[in-house]
DNA sequence: CGGGTGCTTGAACACTGTCAAGAATTGTGG
DNA sequence: CCACAATTCTTGACAGTGTTCAAGCACCCG
């Protein structure tokens, strides 16, 4: 089996189940926000009362762990919904969600989800999907970290990132985190991420260029990412 | 946040939400199965034509990572319903359940599922909710696994499986596991575990007969598991 | 009661984390 | 837009954790 950590986030539309009718009131009800760098969305631990749909940037998903220490659970594309699941479940918040970059969303309120979760019953079921993909990838995650040296991590995560996000013109990935942020997601020292990048990059696997980062051999480092 | 590995496993009746009608016709469509230890309800990648609601005993649900080492995701607790993710997302299977004493199951067939799923948004917003809980679980999972220690690792899956499976009059976990499967669920070497497990045992702080482990000094494993 | 599986231990060593210090980059206020 | 402050990045040395390998023992099942 293929794991999934390493394939590229993608969405499901779930609002693609709507009839118009149902899309105009998600329209009428919805709230436009933008987020600058470093702005928190919402925080682990808070309630919430609505979902966020991802119009424009990034955010990153973390849960606070031992000492503090945040942990990336995962990253945002354009059409993702966040909040969703504290929503329906009527709980606090589990993940702290906060943007990269400057990023807009779009806020729907909760009674708007569950009307439409209690009216359409595709809508429902591409919730359940969405969930079931994000449950997952969990799953391969857990089993990668557990299993995998740092540098197999590392390298895995830097495909994700290439595939998730694209290059610009440079062939440069289309993100831009701290070695820290690497750190958080693979859940190493932000030491040995540093090290293996320049590893990486002295055998010219990648290219380095502050916070850039090109792939320069994918095929090699998908032989690293999977133990060969 | 309080982390939810360490919580004990906990179900929502799906099925509460089905009205006497629909409960008949999950009756009059159900298959009931018995598997002994060690035997296999379904495999990763396989194709499954129904879900299966635990009645009975325990199953490990786990990936095949690196080296085919089996990545232990969780277990079941009777009520538990299993395959549903591959069903309604028409998905292979992406872990396997594998028997760990003798158990029953109730298979239902997908048609019925998904007839559930449109037909009663109650059943399918539980279904989201268990998800989410799922969800949550494996994401304090990766939380965990990323940055404790093997040690604190250990003393929190002892408290998981004692509060998750109870104990017998004697005091022991309810549980039957090889030290192999507890390194599958913390991702270490089996040497790692025993040589852990004969450290708390030496300590007083749990007392080992074979594979039967009893938990003597709640409270202190509870402190090294949180890292203090 | 024999074979297989699982458990245990020791020793060597590899990997990764920690600490500290300095350099480079990024962000901010004027 | 510049200068300064703050943050991030980098490197080296070292410690410690955890893995691997090998060998022998214990338990359990047929």
């Amino acid at each position: 089996m293929p794991n999934t950590v390493g394939k590229p986030y993608s969405v499901l539309d779930v609002f693609k189940a709507l009839t118009e009718e149902e899309q105009q009131l998600v329209k009428d009800n919805q709230v436009h926000l933008t987020y600058r760098k470093r702005e928190i969305v919402y925080k682990e631990g808070s309630k919430i009362l609505g979902i966020y749909q991802v119009t424009k940037g990034k955010f990153k998903i973390y849960k606070t762990g031992v000492d503090q220490k945040p942990q990336i659970i995962a990253f945002t594309v354009p059409g993702d919904i966040q909040g969703y699941r504290s929503v329906l479940s009527n709980e606090p918040a589990c993940t702290t969600v906060e943007a990269l970059e400057e990023s807009n969303v779009s806020f729907i309120p909760s009674e708007i989800i569950f009307h439409l979760v209690k009216h359409n019953p595709d809508f429902a079921l591409l919730l359940i999907q969405q969930t079931c993909k994000e449950l997952d990838r969990a799953n391969s995650l857990i089993t990668d970290i557990a299993q995998k040296t740092v540098k197999e991590r590392v390298a895995e995560i830097l495909l994700m990132l290439h595939d998730t996000f694209g290059t610009n013109k440079e062939g440069f990935i289309n993100i831009n985190l701290t070695r820290d942020d690497i750190s958080n997601i693979i859940g190493t020292a932000t030491e040995s991420v540093i090290r293996i990048l320049r590893d990486f990059n002295s055998k010219n696997y990648i290219t380095l260029e502050n916070r850039k980062i090109k792939i320069n051999d994918y095929k090699r480092i998908k032989l690293i990412s999977e133990s060969i």
